[in-house]
DNA sequence: TCTTGACTCTGACATCATGTCAAGGTCCAT
DNA sequence: ATGGACCTTGACATGATGTCAGAGTCAAGA
């Protein structure tokens, strides 16, 4: 399979499956006389794992952590569990970082008048 | 004022002073002969000010524009007030994305009995 | 006055994930 | 055999920020 059939078949990019074989996220592929990269079923599969992965909000480092631990049959999913956690914890504490400061320009702008007058709270917060 | 102290004194690294002028988010201030900037008061309130938008998750492009309606005597502080909403939502969107990014996470964590047995939802569901 | 250490200058490279573009080679259907 | 769609690599860009290097400057002390 090439890596356009390769790229609609995962979701991923052409440019991102080069980039995850570069900084070794998958495995290079066997080339054809030609040069061309050959994916197979497998891979196909990988690159799923990582797409859905990242759309979990994973890092890249992470990733990498999880894909070892799938490929490993003896894993424990105690250790999976652990790295989901953990992502969680981080999404709850930048959810909550981007809340209070949604909150802290809220306040600001209710006691803005909101009219053609020039003094304005919001301004004048910025400035101290 | 060197470089040095407008750094410390607005709270912005001299690495980002120099690039806010180069991007033209501060003007270049005057040189002295031996080529050393010299910063002037008002060019710290600007930075401060900066820094502040900064800090309540204003992108740069958002600061320029507050930065117009700062030094315009006659804005309306309705325009302020304006932005500052615009930025609250899209503040919030991204809280709320994080959120469900979370909580889906949470789900398949809590299905995953978390022992030495290698069979785990969260792998499951990153196969799909 | 000379020296020395702290400061400043510019420019380059790195991050992270991703896009785009260019120049050149390949594949396949007509 | 030709044309269009595909593949290859490499380079440059994003955005905000850090770091490093080499070279020049300043100020204080001997």
């Amino acid at each position: 399979m090439n890596i356009g059939q390769a790229a609609s078949a995962s979701g991923v990019s052409q440019r991102m499956i080069r980039h995850y074989e570069k900084i070794g996220l998958i495995p290079a592929p066997p080339r054809r006389d030609s040069g061309y990269r050959d994916y197979a079923e497998a891979d196909i599969h990988r690159l799923r794992f990582i797409a859905n992965a990242r759309d979990l909000g994973f890092p890249v480092e992470e990733i990498r952590e999880l894909l070892g631990l799938w490929n490993d049959k003896h894993r424990a999913s105690a250790e999976v569990k652990v790295l989901a956690i953990a992502r969680a914890d981080e999404l709850g504490r930048k959810a909550d970082a981007l809340q209070a400061l949604r909150r802290s320009l809220l306040a600001l702008a209710e006691q803005c008048h909101g009219d053609d007058r020039p003094d304005c709270p919001i301004i004048e917060k910025l400035q101290q």
